[in-house]
DNA sequence: TTTTGAGTTGTTCGA
DNA sequence: GTCGAACAACTCAAA
């Protein structure tokens, strides 16, 4: 054992450097500071990270270790159960204090708030911080002092408090014990896919704390302007793309918002209404994350309990229909396959398939979630379950039961050229544009020309839309009243 | 306590 | 082709 006393940054969804009030907490101890990453799925339940998101944390631990190293630091990586790490890094070294930035999941929530007790109890300085949300869940509420339930008065909640605190710079350089603790290789983790299926994914993303530096600064110069009504386009570069590394705690939220504010700032007033919308976004995932605080179950169960009675279906064929891109229709195809392929998705999209599968399939929202959460590089426990009760219309602020996306007047008005359909599904590439989003109503030679041929190399849609649409209507019939 | 206005993202139908 | 209304009723948030 050391003598010399440590101070201990437990990283988590924090993957970064900059405006790391954890990290920053510890080097202002003036002690030697510890980086940990501690790799113990069986605590988040059932939504430890899945298939993508593990790819995206072994390239993101990388990232960061890199970079700990050019301040003459690293990355220490254990694994097992939390308590048991702590006490073997407390049986090795003379640990000071404890340090992390807070996460909002239920069973997250649970592990840390024992955690501190006990690393308390035993004589430590421990202290949590906020890094991944510009007002902290319980800062925010009405006026009767409950949480909020829908987004407009939130939003204005948002907008009247104090703006969130200048982020943190980042260390120059930080102190190293005089001796390393072990460490796990990150290969050891096996957190990359036995079978290379990530070449999609690589090819479109660089993971880490100066690749989301990087997004988020093409998304200012490039992006911003226009955000408002491009942001709906998936076949433009019309989003920022920072989902998966807010996720990560690549960048804060604190850090974009300032960012964007200074570039409003800077525009005079021309880029005043599309920097708002996309701060708007921001407010949405804070939004997430205060609903999913309040209400835990809400990741398993619907908000609005009626939806218990809705009479779901089962359905193996059409669900697999879903997941691989051949429902018959090219923008619900597109998706599921941009998903599949980059670990990624549009959110105008996201929102097509989502009603499809609900609407159209009647396939229970949380068989879409467990979906997302296993194929998406951004899978998010408060964000994918927003998002899937809200389209379900069983949770907060949620979609009424009318409004059932007609997948061909979504491609047409937000792919008007065919062109994201194109990109995710070859073999309709050749389809001249009036038909490239319904292509059962092309003419034979059309077809033959484009070298389609319906229920071959493309599937006929497995569910006709009016149908399904009164069918959907009739099912939320029965749930009505009382 | 009661009342009032409002609620991210839509579609279809008929004039 | 365009336009407005209907598609329900409920719950939330604030006055």
């Amino acid at each position: 054992m050391s003598d010399q006393p440590v101070a201990v940054v437990w990283f988590r969804l924090d993957l970064r450097l900059a405006d790391n009030p954890a990290l920053h907490a510890a080097i202002k101890t003036g002690l030697p500071v510890i980086p940990l990453f501690i790799w113990q799925p069986e605590e988040e339940g059932r939504w430890s990270p899945a298939s993508a998101s593990r790819w995206w944390l072994h390239q993101s631990l990388h990232a960061l270790d890199a970079q700990l190293r050019q301040l003459g630091s690293r990355l220490v990586i254990r694994r097992g159960p939390t308590s048991e790490v702590f006490r073997q890094l407390i049986a090795e070294h003379r640990v000071h204090a404890v340090f992390w930035n807070r996460r909002y999941e239920p069973d997250v929530i649970k592990r840390d708030t024992t955690l501190k007790a006990d690393l308390k109890a035993s004589g430590l300085a421990v202290e949590s911080f906020n890094a991944a949300l510009l007002h902290e869940p319980w800062t925010l509420a009405t006026q009767t002092g409950k949480p909020f339930q829908v987004f407009t008065p939130f939003w204005k909640a948002i907008q009247s408090s104090a703006s969130p605190p200048q982020p943190l710079a980042a260390p120059r350089k930080l102190l190293a014990p005089p001796k390393w603790p072990d460490s796990l290789p990150l290969a050891s983790l096996e957190l990359e896919p036995k079978i290379d299926w990530a070449a999609g994914i690589r090819a479109a993303w660089v993971p880490g704390e100066l690749g989301a530096a990087q997004a988020l600064k093409k998304f200012l110069t490039h992006g911003l302007e226009g955000y408002r009504t491009a942001r709906d386009r998936p076949d433009l570069p019309s989003t920022s793309r920072l989902s998966p590394h807010l996720h990560f705690g690549e960048i804060g939220p604190r850090q974009i918002w300032h960012a964007v504010v200074e570039k409003m700032r800077a525009s005079g007033s021309a880029l005043q209404t599309d920097g708002e919308w996309f701060l708007r976004e921001l407010a949405w995932r804070e939004f997430a994350h205060h609903l999913l605080y309040h209400f835990p179950h809400t990741t398993d169960q619907p908000l609005r309990s009626e939806f218990g009675r809705f009479p779901w279906r089962d359905d193996r064929q059409a669900l697999r229909a879903w997941q691989k891109g051949r429902t018959g229709y090219p923008l619900v195809d597109a998706g599921m396959r941009e998903l599949w392929v980059t670990g990624w998705m549009h959110n105008r999209v996201r929102m097509v398939v989502a009603s499809f599968l609900l609407k159209h399939l009647l396939i229970p929202w949380q068989t879409g979630a467990a979906w997302f959460w296993d194929t998406l590089v951004d899978a998010d426990l408060a964000n994918n379950t927003l998002g899937w009760q809200w389209t379900a219309g069983c949770g907060a602020d949620a979609a009424p039961y009318f409004r059932i996306f007609n997948p061909v007047s979504q491609a047409k008005r937000f792919d008007p050229e065919g062109n994201y359909v194109r990109r995710y599904v070859p073999e309709l590439a050749r389809l001249p544009t009036p038909y490239i989003h319904r292509p059962w109503d092309a003419p034979k030679d059309v077809l033959t020309e484009a070298g389609v041929s319906l229920g071959e190399n493309y599937p006929l849609p497995i569910v006709d839309h009016a149908f399904a649409r009164q069918r959907a209507l009739d099912a939320f019939e029965r749930i009505r009243g009382k």
